[in-house]
DNA sequence: GTGATTGCAAATCTTTTGCACTAAA
DNA sequence: TTTAGTGCAAAAGATTTGCAATCAC
């Protein structure tokens, strides 16, 4: 994609997220939004900004993910205790998580099935379900 | 249970473990296994400790716990970012996750059925299925 | 006795916040 | 011009670690 055709994606991007189309944030959407998707921490997110010659603040990285998030247009996944985990995709699926190398892999929601659901609580609803397999080098 | 009984028992238990049952240890595991299941934070555990007169440094509440951990006395769930919940059932089961009262409530595993799995990277097994479902009231 | 365990404080790591400054609308 | 967004540094929260004192074996 040409770069204008790409920064006024973008724009319409965050415009219609209700974000204002900063250098900074439009730098940051670019690399997270180029069609791939990521599963990345803050640090991982700020490194990539600096590596493209973005200068872009930790602090300002955390504000942007969260304001993302905020938008719709992140996800996050809880597979550890340590750290966040940002998820690009936001459609329903699911993950594999490499126990050996922390490395985090979408699939598909249609690509497992999950049935027989227990009862909820009552006055509550079911607002996802997340499925993870952990899988690890046979021992 | 009477009280030597228990003492008893928790001490079979961290010495099965190959851990000295010193008296934090015991008093922790004392709270930990009573019985119930439950799903708490090291904070918790040290203000639980702390309200039954037993002194424990914070610590030594995050040593004992991962080195329950490492005995395979406790799980960790991972939920949200946050911070780390330790789980005291480590029997094959899922939770319910609710996003409003961050509270976690064990379902066993046969009370919901996950199947038509994907296939595996090669050379990894499966070691674990973690489901959450996460619910919260009707918007 | 000897090595594991503890407590404390300090260090580390991740994330958030306050505030003056800058940039978008 | 008006308000949202940014950068920095400092704060906050969670967890780990170094080391001397203590405890279980």
């Amino acid at each position: 994609m040409p770069p204008r055709q790409k920064h006024d994606r973008l724009t319409a991007l965050l415009q219609g997220a209700g974000l204002r189309p900063t250098r900074q944030r439009l730098a940051l959407a670019g690399w997270l939004f180029d069609g791939c998707d990521k599963h990345v921490t803050a640090e991982q997110v700020h490194a990539a900004a600096l590596k493209q010659r973005v200068h872009v603040s930790l602090a300002t990285v955390y504000n942007t993910l969260n304001a993302f998030m905020g938008a719709g247009l992140l996800r996050q996944v809880a597979v550890d205790g340590g750290q966040i985990y940002f998820d690009t995709n936001t459609g329903d699926h699911h993950h594999i998580f490499d126990e050996d190398s922390g490395h985090l892999t979408d699939i598909a929601a249609s690509s497992l099935r999950v049935s027989h659901l227990p009862k909820l609580p009552s006055g509550k609803n079911l607002a996802r379900i997340d499925v993870v397999l952990r899988v690890r080098v046979r021992t």
